[in-house]
Order: C-alpha cells, then structure tokens, then sequence
DNA sequence: AATCTCACG
DNA sequence: ACGTACGTGAGATTA
C-alpha cells in the first residue's frame, strides 16, 4: 500500500506564484489550478499511489487554537486572483475522484503528518508533495517527501528521504524541529533565538542532539560564551518555538487508507469543469477529451462519418452536390467532408485542385491563406473560399495563444467526429466541417459576419498575393552597405575597450553594465531586475559624463542595423532575388497584421543612416514603387469615435493637428505656438491614443510631472469629447467585459477584473487604446481589399506588395504608376466614412527611400 | 526559455 | 506608496 498526500495549499500557492497569471475568456483566473493539476500530474507519475489524499487548510481558528492565529497573523493575505482559485481546484479533485481532506483548527501541515503516521503504524508507504520544506521533519523509513517547485513556469519535483536530509542539514529528519527552534522562521514567525542562524543551529543539534540536549549541556566547552549568552536569553522563546515548529500528528481526521483508494472520476462532469478552464492540454493527457459530449446538447451530438478512396473525378462530381465541403490536405492527399462522409482523394494532383478550387465548390478550411497560395501558384481561382475556423476564431476571441484545430476543438465544445479510418487527413477534414458549423454560429450570435466574410477572408487571398511576390532588393547593395558597417563597427569596438581599459562583450549588457558602472564609475541608474539597465535612455542621460557613451550608443545602433538589417535580410532573400515575408493575421489583439521572417514592418526609417536601408528595396525592372500612407489615421479615427466637435472641426480644416493641439493646451494663438510646443503636444497626442499617464508623459518629452499633468488635463478640458469618450468605453467594457471596434472587432479585458492596481491600469489602457488602433487596423485592411480589387479589374499588372500598418506598397509598372498612385490613394481615403476626413498621400519611386517622400 | 535591447506604426 | 503609454518581431546573451 501507498499513499500519496498532497499539501493543497502549498502546492496551490507554489503554482499561483510560479506561473504567470492566466485567465479564460470570462476573465477567470486559472494559473494556480493549471500549474497544480500539470504538477499533481508530474507526481502521481513518478510516485504511482494506492491511495491518494489532498491536505487543505481550513481557516476556522477557534479558541482552543489561539496560538495558530496569532502566529499566522503575520502573514499576508492570499490575493483574490489566487482565494477565487482555491474552491475550483477542489471541486475538479473532487470531480476526479480524489479524496479532499480538510480539519477544522488544523493545518495542511498536520494531515501531512497525522496520515504520515497512519502509514508507519500500517507498515504502508507514504509520500508528502508539498512546496514547503517544514514538512521534512516527518520523513522517516515509510515516509519520504517530493518538494514541489515551478522552474520557469514547468513544474520541477525533487525527491528528500532521510538520507537526502542527513547529506543536505546533517541531522535526522526528527531533529529539524530542534534545529529550527533555535534558527527560527520569520516567515512562519517562528522567533528562535535571536543571533543564531542556519549554520549555528544545525552545529548545536549536531553536537547535543536536541534542544533538551543543547540545555543540559549549555555549560559545555564546545558552547562559546557568546553563544551561551544568547541561548540562556532567549531559552523561553525557543522552548515555545519548539512547539510551534511541531506539526501535529493527531488531528481528528479519517486514518483508514483503504479510504483514500480513488474513486471512479465523474468524467463529464469533470471534463465539463475542464473545458470552462479551456484546460484542453489537461483534458487530452487525462483521456478526458471524449468525455466532454457525454452531457452536451442534443444538437452537439458526436457525429459520425463514412470514409471513401475516390477519385478525383468522383469526387468533383459528389461535391458539386454538397453545400459546402471541408478542405485538409497534406503531401499524400486530399480529404472532403461534407454531410456525414469524408472522400479520399490520393494521390492529388495540381490538376485536382485546379478543377477544385475552379468549381465554385464552398471551401471551408482551417487555413485558407495557403490555399489562396496554391490557387495563384496553379493559375487558378479560389471561387468560393466560404470559411476559415482560424480567422473566425480570431474574430471571436483575439487574444488566444493558438488557433490550432485540436485546440478550437476543445475550446468550444465540439464533438470529436468518429470516422471509420484512422486517416489523419479524413479526421481533418471531419473537424473543420464540424468546427466551422459551431463557429459560423458563433461569428452570428456576435454580430461579426461582415467582418469575417467581407473583411478577414478576402484580406487572406491579398496576403496570399503578397507573400508570393515578395519584396524586390538590391542584394549587393545590402552586403556593401553592411561591409561599410562592419568596419565603423570595429573601429568604434577597438575604441571603446580603450576607453574601458579591458576587452570584453559589448553585446552583453551584463557586461557593458560592469564596466561603465564599476570599472569607470559612472553614476548608475539601477533599474532591471537582474542588474544594471544599458538601455539607451539611461544611456543618453550618461552622456556628458564620458566620451565612451557616445560610442556606445553609435555602435549599438550600428550592429542592430548589419546585424538585424544586412545579415537578417540577406539570410531571406529568395532564389528569385525577392524578399517573402508571412504575414499573420491572427496574431495581435488589435487586429493589426503581423509580419515575421523577416519583418517588413519595421524597416529603419526614423535616423538618416537606418532610412538608407530602404534604397535597397527596389521595383523589379520596369516598374516603380506606389506608397501611400494614412495622414494621422488614429487621430482621425479617434475624433470620430469620440465625436469630439473641436478635433473634428481641426480635421475639417485639414490644419495641423499638433499644432492646433498646442494653441489649445497652451492656450495662445497659432502663430505663437514653436516647434518645441508642437512637439509636446504631439507627443500628447500620441499619449492620449495609448491611454496616457502623467509620468510617462513627461518622460517622453522631459518637463515634471505636474507639468506633463496640466497638459493632459488642457487637453481633456478643451477636447472634452475626447474625454468623455475616455470614460465611456472604460465603463462599458467593465460592463460588458470587451471593448469592439467600429466594425465589430472584439478585445476581452479580462484585466479590468484583477485586483492588482497595475493590471487593472494596463487593463484601462488597453480599453481606451484598442477600439482606436483596431478601428484603423479594420479600415486599412477594406482599403487593401478594395486596391487589390481595383487594379484587377482595371486589368492591371500593379499589385499589393508590402502593409506597414498605416502605409500600403504596390509594385506597378512604370506606365501603370501615375494611375495606381491614384486608385492607392482613391481607394484608402474611401475605405472607412468617418466624420472627418480620411488623407492619404502617395508618392512613386524607385526605391522604397524615394517613394517615401 | 527568459531577458534585454531596439527597430517599426 | 506604487509603477507607469498601445501594438508588434528579431538578435544576442544568459541561465
């Protein structure tokens, strides 16, 4: 026989802390049962218990227990993101079949040891889990101790016997109670004896065995006077700490083991509870996915598919009959689902997916971009791309890590489709027809049609487009441009470990720390938490302190650009001397796309040396670039949604918002206002949009904080619609518990719930910031569409190459530019119908440095 | 894998 | 008294 006893509150509170905050959609929080049920699971695994008992305190002191409540009044109390965990976890235990053991005026800590003791007098194995070390003292031949911790977010489980204790304290198990009398434990406010630590109480118990011990022989030699001093002072408080370090061994609990043999988990009822935690990855190692649909709805019933080997021909002609049909494919083969059966099309051949995609047939798919890719690459049309599960669940909830099938699929409750082959590609296929029926409804029921179907979905064919073309460079002029920084780069190296007086790695901030604050002793800004910031902020205020700065900063800026720019770029261009970027549209919170390997959205631009970095980006031989970009797009966006009548009449006048900003904020004519004030109220401006605070303001532009503070309150006293549109849209989603766009772009702000003043500040900045950012995100991407759309129908060889959030790129044909300049600009001022107007500038090159004005 | 730094809108 | 602007991605170092 043996039994598992896990400390529940411990191993709780090792798991809140250790993981970062997690929550659901519905803002509850879940890291501290995620982090105990992977741990609970690491353990049950190594361990493999008869028996499993789950220890929690229960927080009912009575009189009889007056000297509990006091000492534990010293600690603080359990957060509420962590207190509203506690009752979620026992209920998924319970509903799991584990015995949950809980005794009024008792500890976790002493049921540890009552059962601990219950299986020495049985002769059966126990195991303590628990994150607390206070439970060593309980080890003995039966008993050992797995000590739970959270190692960068993974759960780490280290095994303590009696063997472990001796190498590790060099005492018996028992004898840590004596140890600790005298060292005591501030955190348990335990006094000890004050002036004696670790090292001097494990020494004492070493020599004299106990602490009885340590007194019938306090007049040894081997005891220093000074030591002596200190022992017969405080001889009271450690007799008392001795009891209080003593984990009970008889609270009033049930002892019999057979008892705590787990019962048959209540599998829905348990995979129920699992999915509102969306523990999906819990769920599938516990076996528990299937079990989800035993209590479903009737309409969620588990369906089940025929599976068929066709052929191409065959199955065209059966899907022409279907509504819609799900498309997953992989190297082998293609899979259609539709009804209740699945085709197996294997081999399939380009001209299959020619015929296919050409049909008209509704394709639903996980992924359609892909597909968009293909249809382009064969020449073909994807006519009728109907649904794509990924975008859909994007819409429906864009703050998700991923939007993989397996996942979407326990997050929203679908049944597991039951096929009769074990084909992964047919499953697939099953799955997405399944998911995209729940989904679709969902889009539905969130009003959010237009923004999937006439938004997302054709966004992803104009993606398709642009990743297949890619971005014409000048390779060579990239590996020149970067030869020449190289060697700016190893002069200003050399020179720097000069100024230092040693060689070390510049690259290191660690280092680079060490050397300008303890080597040259420059006055030091402490600010990471493992040590020194080098941030250029810092680095800039150091400057007139010593001339090794300016190099600093001058070769920081030079390696960012030949090591990110130059060897990154050069790393990626195709065989066809074009730069493919992905880009992702499921991955920001806002709604803006996303561009990686590499990332086109961030091309140097801001300092003269980066922006040189764009005379590389070339049209192909015989064509030009068409840039165009939004004028202030956010600020329009903004007195739009806020109906801020003085920023709407600023717009309508197409005057110079910032400056205009700054005749308001510091109230004096338009002619008075210089450069220096438009640009903090630029800088407002920009403030106001992510959600401002008085500090960072006045940061940004360097004035105090109660100047920064006057201005934002000028601001919000002269835009006053502003304001109050501030208000609202906090309120609301505190209400609601998301903030939308004006086209129905949804955040949850799970944030706005915490507790803790910073969450819930970031969580109130997010809500003012996201309907702004997202808004504009929407508008760009219809004026993507609506371009793509334009210059095919004019039977035009210019298209989309490159979005930089508020800047679109067309690669056209030098005869085709003047007239894509026009419908590039025609086409993003009319995308969106604002109460303002919408301003786009264009402009032609032949790189994207001169196009760009 | 996390941290720091820095490029962009 | 506290920590401090919204949204991204990449490279280098460190643990």
């Amino acid at each position: 026989m043996k039994l598992l006893v896990l400390d529940g509150n411990s191993i709780l509170n090792r798991a809140f802390y250790g993981i970062k905050l997690l929550t659901t959609k519905d803002g509850t929080f879940t890291n501290a049962v995620y982090g105990f049920m992977t741990m609970f699971m690491k353990i049950n695994e190594d361990v493999n218990p008869d028996a499993v008992a789950i220890a929690f305190d229960l927080k009912a002191p009575t009189f009889r227990h007056k000297l509990y409540s006091e000492y534990k009044a010293g600690r603080k109390p359990m957060p509420q993101e962590l207190a509203s965990q506690l009752p979620l976890i026992k209920e998924l235990l319970q509903k799991l079949g584990y015995k949950i053991v809980e005794c009024e005026g008792y500890e976790a800590d002493d049921i540890l040891g009552t059962l601990a003791k219950a299986c020495e007098k049985a002769g059966a194995d126990c195991v303590l889990a628990t994150g607390d070390r206070d439970s060593f003292q309980l080890i003995s031949q039966n008993v050992t101790v797995r000590l739970a911790a959270t190692k960068m977010g993974r759960p780490d489980v280290r095994m303590y016997d009696e063997q472990r204790i001796l190498e590790e304290y060099g005492v018996t198990p028992r004898q840590l109670i004596d140890v600790k009398a005298i060292q005591g434990d501030t955190s348990d406010n335990i006094p000890g004896i004050k002036g004696i630590g670790e090292k001097g109480a494990q020494s004492l118990i070493r020599s004299f065995k106990s602490l009885d011990g340590v007194y019938e022989n306090i007049d040894s030699p081997e005891i220093k006077p000074a030591m002596r001093k200190k022992l017969i002072a405080d001889k009271e408080n450690a007799y008392m700490s001795l009891k209080l370090g003593e984990i009970n061994c008889d609270a009033p609990i049930d002892t019999e083991l057979e008892h705590y043999i787990p019962a048959e988990p209540d599998r829905a009822a348990a995979a129920a509870l699992m999915t509102r935690l969306e523990f999906f990855s819990i769920m599938k190692k516990l076996g528990l996915d299937a079990a989800v649909f035993d209590s479903a709805d009737s309409d969620d019933k588990c369906s089940s598919f025929s599976v068929e080997s066709v052929s191409a021909a065959q199955a065209l002609q059966l899907a022409k009959k279907a509504q819609r049909v799900a498309l997953a494919y992989d190297e082998d083969g293609a899979a259609l689902a539709f009804d209740d059966r699945v085709l197996l099309v294997s081999p399939a051949d380009n001209d299959f997916y020619t015929s296919l995609f050409d049909s008209g047939i509704k394709i639903l798919s996980d992924d359609l971009k892909p597909l968009f890719k293909l249809a382009l690459e064969l020449g073909a049309q994807l006519k009728s791309p109907d649904f794509d599960t990924s975008l859909a669940a994007y819409l429906l909830n864009p703050s998700a890590n991923s939007y993989d099938r397996e996942r979407l699929m326990g997050e929203y409750a679908v049944p597991s489709p039951q096929l009769e082959s074990d084909n992964k590609t047919a499953e697939a296929a099953a799955q997405i027809l399944k998911l995209s029926e729940k989904l679709s409804r969902k889009i539905k029921d969130n009003g959010q049609e237009k923004l999937l179907y006439d938004i997302e979905i054709p966004l992803s064919k104009v993606l398709a487009g642009m990743e297949l073309r890619g971005f014409a460079v000048d390779k060579q002029g990239i590996e020149e441009y970067g030869k020449g920084l190289e060697k700016e780069i190893d002069t200003l190296e050399n020179s720097i470990y000069d100024d230092v007086g040693y060689i070390f790695n510049l690259n290191s901030p660690k280092q680079l720390g060490t050397a300008l604050f303890e080597k040259l002793m420059l006055p030091a800004a402490k600010k990471t938490k493992t040590g020194y910031s080098t941030s250029a902020e810092v680095l800039e205020n150091l400057r007139p302190y010593h001339p090794v700065i300016d190099k600093i900063l001058n070769y920081r800026s030079l390696s960012k650009l030949k090591s990110t720019y130059c060897d990154g770029l050069l790393k990626v261009i195709a065989s066809d001397g074009r730069i493919h970027s992905s880009f992702n549209q499921t991955e920001t919170r806002t709604g803006r796309i996303s561009s990686t390997e590499p990332n086109l959205q961030n091309i140097p631009v801001r300092t003269e040396r980066g922006r040189e970095m764009r005379r590389f980006f070339i049209a192909r031989e015989g064509c030009v670039l068409v840039d165009a970009d939004y004028s202030q797009i956010e600020l329009r966006v903004l007195a739009s949604i806020s109906n801020d009548k003085n920023m709407i009449a600023a717009f309508k006048n197409n005057d110079d918002i910032h400056a205009i900003t700054a005749s308001q904020v510091f109230g004096m004519p338009l002619d008075m206002v210089n450069s220096q004030m438009r640009s903090r109220a630029k800088a407002v401006n920009f403030g106001i949009v992510y959600g401002i605070g008085a500090y960072s303001l006045s940061k940004d532009i360097g004035v105090t904080v109660r100047e920064a503070d006057s201005y934002i309150k000028s601001y919000l006293s002269h835009y006053s619609g502003v304001a109050e549109y501030m208000n609202r849209v906090v309120d609301e989603a505190k209400r609601t518990g998301y903030v939308s766009t004006e086209y129905g772009r949804r955040r949850y702000l799970p944030e706005l719930r915490s507790s803790n003043y910073n969450t819930r500040s970031f969580g109130e900045r997010v809500a003012r910031n996201m309907p702004i950012q997202g808004t504009a995100a929407d508008i760009i991407k219809i004026a993507m569409i609506r371009v793509e759309q334009r210059l095919h129908d004019e039977n035009m060889e210019s298209r989309l190459i490159l979005q930089v959030h508020d800047e679109l790129i067309v690669e056209a044909p030098q005869k085709e530019a003047m007239k894509a300049a026009m419908i590039l600009q025609e086409e993003m001022e009319k995308a969106a119908t604002l109460n303002v107007p919408l301003v786009a500038d264009a402009s032609i090159g032949f790189s994207w440095y001169d196009a760009k004005n």
